[in-house]
RNA sequence: GCCUCCGUGGUCUAGUGGCCUAGGACACCGCCCUCUCAAGGCGGCAACACGGGUUCGAAUCCCGUCGGAGGUGCCA
């Protein structure tokens, strides 16, 4: 039996991480086992729906590269893979399990039920639909429907006895049927619940493993319910745990917590999301971190997921994306730091070598602007910066030093980071002062910032001859 | 409240009865290198939620307690 697995977003206007994760995984367990990755949108709210939101998540899932072998889009032979599109087949599989007993239609009013509900909470005890429709006659029943009543289909969960489920993750998993309420598959538009719709589409669509978040975990035994009612086989369930923001609140857009567009945006490498993300609840059992998606096929195994929540620690994706940054080629980064370079204002001078001092300190492409916008324009600073203890330089130091420094630059007239060093060095050996009480100031007096990507050299270069002079004369000018 | 699940350093995790005076990584701290920062090298801080069992032996098995999460929608 080939496995088949699918990734089921309801189309909110983005990614969340954690369905992010759930894809992945699902995409992995299908790769590791020669099987085939579905998407099937599950758009049954048409209250929830968000114009585009579909394109989001095609969207997404084509950076991320996981490739779905059927899906909107792509075709296959289960179609169509967006659940508004399949409305009839819902509503004659509901009809169907009525018939088979394990589900009836029901009138009561909203009115009705959120009165019944309020008395339920009033008295700290969980609601239950009290069944109330389950005696009406079933050619009654399509009499009022035929009429136009409005109704919806409830499952019909036995009163007593018990209802379960096997998971791989969390083992057997079993609850009392008189815990568990008749929801609603059927609603009165027409279109089906998650309840019902993920059961209907997950048999007609041959899904042998279902990855899911553990927040179905305590509704899986009533959809295993109506699986018995049907007859029909039973998926292997693989209940994901959930992914936090911090020990108890979920990682959420609501809460502010970034989406995956959001990481991209900010400038995460995709790799580097996807990499650090499936490592958050999963280990391949040993210590390797870095992965490609192309490893990850191969190491991924489910006996490798964890069962408790995991926290996103956004500190060590950073850490993580400034690896991959690290060793990307040159000419990647390159490309990729170029938009924030031009954001910074910087693109004017040698940004080929302003590259190459940025690569080992980018760990988020955003983090660009702040780090060079100086060599854009020369900031206001306090001359406590010429204090360093460690360089054994004062303001009184730093005016001996800036004193030195300018006519040997004067002097440099082919501007090269070479020329600049040797002609430096050369004066601060004559001069008896320390590489530090010199370097240190002048690269202060140029920048104006306590700490930049390069040394005085870099910077003097970077800056060109003209406008080292004039930030350094200026700064000469404020040390009297 | 009720139902279900979870519980190794601040965080992600390794660990499935002896290999554990609990390993790796992020973060943090210190030192070295160094014209700053970053990187790199070296070192450090820091965990088996708690209490009972079972066993020659328990992070690993059992029970209880506590803590946390999820569910309890004509949302998914």
């Amino acid at each position: 039996m080939t496995v088949r697995t699918r990734f089921a977003p309801s189309p909110t206007g983005y990614m969340h991480i954690g369905g992010m994760r759930t894809a992945l995984y699902a995409y992995l367990f299908a790769k590791k086992n020669n099987g085939t990755f579905i998407l099937r949108i599950e758009d049954t709210d048409q209250e929830r729906e968000v114009p585009g939101a579909m394109d989001r998540i095609y969207e997404a899932l084509r950076i991320a590269d996981l490739r779905y072998d059927e899906g909107p889009g792509v075709g296959g032979d289960y179609g169509p893979y967006v659940q508004s599109q399949r409305r009839e087949l819902y509503a004659k599989y509901a009809w169907e399990l009525v018939e088979k007993g394990g589900a009836y239609p029901c009138f009561c009013t909203r009115e009705r039920l959120d009165s019944a509900r309020q008395e339920y909470e009033a008295r700290g005890e969980t609601f239950k639909y009290d069944k109330h429709c389950l005696d009406i006659p079933l050619d009654e029943a399509k009499r009022r429907i035929a009429v136009g009543e409005p109704f919806v289909i409830r499952q019909n969960v036995p009163l007593t006895g018990k209802a379960s489920f096997d998971d791989v993750l969390f083992g057997h998993i079993e609850v009392d049927c008189s815990t568990l309420d008749d929801t609603v598959l059927l609603k009165a538009d027409g279109l089906p619940t998650y309840n019902f719709a993920n059961v209907v589409d997950d048999h007609l669509m041959g899904i042998t493993h279902v990855l899911r978040g553990t927040e179905y975990l305590s509704s899986s035994p009533k959809y295993n319910l109506q699986y018995e009612s049907f007859g029909w086989e039973k998926p292997t369930y693989v209940h994901l745990p959930l992914i936090m923001k911090d020990a108890s609140h979920k990682l959420s857009k609501r809460n502010g917590d970034p989406t995956f567009e959001d990481l991209l945006q900010e400038g995460y490498l995709c790799e580097a999301v996807i990499n650090f993300i499936a490592l958050l609840g999963w280990s391949p059992g040993n210590d390797r971190e870095f992965f490609t998606l192309q490893e990850l096929e191969e190491a991924f195994d489910l006996k490798g997921i964890n069962k408790s929540s995991a926290i996103f620690d956004k500190d060590k994706l950073t850490w993580m994306n400034s690896e991959y940054i690290r060793r990307m080629p040159f000419d990647a980064y390159l490309a990729l730091a170029m938009p924030w370079f031009e954001k910074a204002g910087v693109v004017h001078m040698d940004v080929k070598r302003l590259a190459e001092l940025m690569q080992g300190r980018t760990e988020v492409f955003n983090r660009i602007p702040p780090m060079v916008d100086f060599l854009a324009e020369m900031p206001a600073f306090d001359t406590a910066l010429y204090t360093h203890k460690k360089m054994k330089t004062d303001p009184e130091v730093a005016a001996k030093a800036l004193a030195l420094a300018k006519p040997v630059l004067e002097c440099v007239t082919d501007w090269q980071e070479t020329t600049i060093h040797d002609a430096l060095m050369a004066a601060i050996a004559e001069s008896g002062m320390k590489n530090g009480q010199v370097l240190w100031p002048l690269r202060i007096a140029i920048s104006g910032r306590e700490s930049t990507p390069g040394g005085a050299i870099e910077i003097a270069y970077l800056l060109g001859k003209d406008e080292t002079l004039r930030r350094l004369e200026r700064s000469i000018a404020g040390l009297q």
